[in-house]
DNA sequence: ATGTCAAACTAACAATTGTTAGTTTTGTAG
DNA sequence: CTACAAAACTAACAATTGTTAGTTTGACAT
């Protein structure tokens, strides 16, 4: 599920993401993340230079890694706006997979971010605009129901984003098939 | 969208609710509540007993409306498990048009709770397990698709659980359509 | 043995936290 | 005008916060 920690440092963000998962940005402190890893929360600082730091570490490297997906989705050629879709679907359950706990924290602890805010903010609204661009797409191209692309925007992407919550308890098995009935489910519906 | 307040405490209540909903319950302080009311913080214990009651007060309101709501959907009669489901999209609506701010605190900031928190769980397993019911009646009567009905409850619910996240934006004549936009997606797809 | 360097430690800081005690202000009913 | 209750205030508390400075430890190459 997480790779193993190359650096001390990458050890210490991966023990607080664990954290902050939990709890939440703001309610864990450094003697929290240090007492989770048998030290003191002085030693930290041998490795990190703020608690800041850690948080921007864990959301910019996950917000940098859903924008290449999805500049990879927007130059397939030859494909049809359902076939993108499920590719956006496949690039979240398989970051999700790999990093739940970071999710998490992007998902719930992005507010708490100073310097690397407005960089943060820009990355999620040029995603969202491309998945828009996706979607209106396929409706002019009679491969998607011409429904509000806001309200599906909105309904697939809130279900994405939630994914980190439920995966974490699946065994490996389930997630196989997540993929396949998580497609199915959002992009042709549940009634018959 | 909110209701007048009635007693001062009220006031509190939800002039700290929109404060959790920008910066999560640990990251406001009394001190933020008070000036944000234009007083001093140890005025709030005239009318509170402490920072926890105006979460617990906040989150199981909201949980018990749920509860309430979803009873009178399981005792409805004579109706198909797609027009309960239909039902329980409109629940959410209405509850989150009306309660914004309290929503976001109830996903965000659940786990902060101390006396009520195993309450709170005990409200949202229940509320789970009825709706999982309806999936499932819905499946052996072939009403819903025979795909996972726990997929379809994670996706269905996660989009209901986000709603407070796009709804404030919206002016209400678009509230207005998002219940029947919101249905057709959520239950037919977004496949012709 | 010695020197080096990463990584731990102890001790402390200034600021901020939720909360309490006791006091003063304010508005309203008699 | 007076009395009373609601609701504000000031001042302070003990605990906790992120962080810094300076020191010690431990493993390893020389």
């Amino acid at each position: 599920m997480t790779q193993k920690p190359a650096t001390r440092k990458e050890e210490i963000v991966q023990t607080a993401e664990m954290l902050f998962k939990k709890k939440g940005y703001s309610a864990v402190t450094m003697r929290d993340i240090a007492q989770a890893m048998g030290i003191k929360a002085a030693s930290l600082y041998n490795h990190i230079q703020s608690k800041q730091e850690i948080l921007s570490d864990i959301i910019i490297n996950i917000g940098e890694q859903f924008t290449e997906g999805m500049a990879e989705i927007v130059a397939m050629e030859n494909v049809t706006s359902i076939q993108k879709l499920e590719r956006i679907i496949k690039l979240h359950v398989q970051i999700t997979i790999e990093n739940p706990s970071r999710m998490a924290t992007m998902n719930n602890d992005w507010m708490h971010l100073e310097e690397k805010l407005e960089y943060y903010l820009q990355l999620r609204r040029n995603y969202e605009e491309s998945f828009r661009q996706i979607l209106k797409q396929g409706i002019e191209k009679g491969e998607i129901k011409n429904v509000s692309p806001e309200v599906i925007l909105f309904s697939i992407l809130s279900t994405l984003r939630s994914l980190y919550l439920w995966i974490p308890k699946k065994e490996e098995s389930i997630k196989e098939n997540l993929l396949g009935k998580l497609s199915q489910v959002l992009l042709t519906g549940i009634t018959p």
